[in-house]
DNA sequence: TTGTATGCGTTATCAC
DNA sequence: GTGATAACGCATACAA
């Protein structure tokens, strides 16, 4: 047991092999070696072969640290987003991942808790460590950008996926909000709801805006009334959902459908407190959540909710990023906002004809 | 616009202040700036704020590159699962994020998708990456292990979490997943069921041939027989669960409960095929899962499972590396091992007394 | 095709 | 306390 601990000692401060180390025993030059093991033409394919023969029994491993300082990037794509274990965002970085890998571009990430504060401090982290690309899904509370600019001013390409700060010009990614809501709430209304409420979340995320905008604009293409007493801020968590609920639920004249435009969390929240309090869904009060949760197949009844591709998001921000690369020398613009349509998963919670 | 682009691109290869650039602006030799930025307790406390404060002003971001490269350290941690978007190694990341990013380091991650050949590319980047510390879990086809031994002969230090290569001698952090699943299995037994089915997953890995010995164990326990027929292998995915549920149930004797010892997916395909047969859980048939997942609170029945505790396994990773780190020059010795007790969670599909 | 020399941006080791 | 200088490991411009 102590010889292990000492040999694990021995091995950590052991000095790993370096180009020098194949170029003495080869009696090559250094720079020879190099060329070689990046697959260079300019070498003998003799020495090549010899090269990457003594590589591989020396148990060499570039150092990319020492690469990429050289080469002056990264082959690193940073990522921030609030929180990594959010089904949404696991499922982007997923995509991102997969995309990333095929490049030979890794991954940094960092959560922001939702906090400005954290965030600001992950963006900082990812400059210094020279991040190619920075990817980012801003936190709730995040309110003015100077570190979003300081990433750009810093030569790094930014781009921003799901929630982002409109005003700032970089590449984005976004689902088309505003239009997935309008075809949920058509939807809802088509099933003969007279009554809608909204759970929005909070405005200073433009993703929520857009909601509302599809939401209203629903309603106004049925031409039916906006009432303020069916529109609830800032519910959007389970809690919060279950607790707007109560609130509607016991209004003189409460809503026969709820718009959780949040999250399915906040439907899930919705639908608890109104099975708890004996209302029959979707006959009685229809629902329909956001972000196509696991869970919302599950639930009985099943919720309806709206897909947002998550993966394939997580692909097209890698992508873009590559695509840009290919073409900063090019003539050609990237466009500069990729917008992926959501799709309405109807399910029984709104099901009320047919 | 095309100002924009044209700016943008100026940018992108706009040379970053270096400690040289505050150096000459300020008339001091750049060793100075380097200690006053490194906060070193060898350098006047004007000059100090001075840096600082031209730091700030010419947006100074240290180059951890460089930094790194000289210290011969990345402040760098690399984690390798099967798959990012899993909630149980989601949660793990998070965790490990959340007390890796107090002291200062960075999460490079990868995913395997549970495939060694990936996961070999994955380790080996991480290698090159120069990563201080590698945390996996390793991909279920993964069968010899010479890559690790690579990790270690470079020096890096190697944790492996629950899926791991118990013949190796690193650093582990797993769950008691014996003890687990004998309390799972001991609770349906006195709830009493007499026959109990077990679907278990890959046995070579030894968390689910742990799982499988904590059923035997109970049943030995409670001298009940074993009884092969209600053992199915490889059933961990839902899909593979509702198949084993839909064989299981049409045997002459068919069990009056499943554990589900490889995943609540699995346990969630064992209750839809029961509803769907019109079996009664839990009066008829008993349904326990593995691991906690948001959904078994929320199904109905909701479903017995046990909870692994995944952030906290996820600090706990970073911790027993810090934990090393500190220790290394030390005589003291870290245990090898952290075992992190799973809790049973009781819900409804296996409560048939009281 | 190969070798020499230099620099990427830091930090550490010396002197002073 | 400060400055000059070397070194981390690699990639490339240039010379041979």
């Amino acid at each position: 047991m102590i010889y292990f601990i000492i040999f694990t000692k021995y091995m950590k401060t052991k000095k790993r092999t370096t180009i020098y180390d194949i170029a003495e025993k080869l009696n090559i030059a250094a720079s020879s070696v190099s060329r070689a093991l990046s697959n260079s033409n300019h070498v003998n394919e003799a020495t090549k072969k010899l090269v990457l023969k003594t590589a591989a029994e020396l148990n060499y491993k570039r150092n990319n640290l020492a690469s990429n300082l050289r080469k002056g990037q990264s082959k690193t794509i940073g990522v921030v987003v609030p929180f990594i274990n959010q089904n949404f965002f696991s499922n982007v970085i997923a995509g991102i991942e997969e995309a990333s890998y095929k490049k030979g571009y890794n991954l940094i990430i960092c959560q922001s808790n939702e906090l400005q504060s954290k965030e600001i401090k992950c963006v900082n982290t990812l400059i210094n460590q020279h991040v190619d690309c920075l990817v980012i899904s801003l936190a709730a509370d995040s309110s003015d950008h100077k570190h979003l600019q300081n990433v750009i001013d810093n030569g790094i390409q930014l781009i921003q996926f799901d929630r982002v700060a409109g005003e700032l010009e970089t590449l984005k990614v976004i689902n088309d909000n505003e239009q997935a809501s309008l075809e949920a709430v058509s939807h809802i209304i088509e099933q003969g709801y007279k009554r809608i409420a909204l759970l929005e979340g909070p405005q200073n995320l433009d993703i929520f805006g857009q909601r509302k905008k599809g939401y209203l604009a629903a309603l106004g293409k049925y031409n039916m009334p906006v009432l303020d007493e069916l529109i609830i801020e800032n519910a959007w968590t389970k809690d919060l959902g279950a607790e707007a609920t109560r609130k509607l639920l016991n209004l003189a004249e409460p809503p026969d459908a709820i718009f959780a435009s949040t999250s399915d969390f906040s439907a899930l929240g919705v639908l608890e407190v109104a099975l708890a309090m004996g209302i029959k869904v979707p006959s009685e009060l229809g629902i329909c959540g956001y972000s196509n949760e696991a869970f919302t197949e599950i639930t009985s009844p099943s919720i309806t909710t709206i897909d947002q591709f998550s993966v394939y998001m997580g692909k097209t921000v890698a992508n873009l990023y590559f695509q840009e690369m290919d073409n900063k020398d090019g003539t050609e613009v990237a466009p500069q906002i990729i917008s992926i349509k959501p799709k309405l998963i109807v399910r029984t919670s709104t099901k009320r004809n047919g």
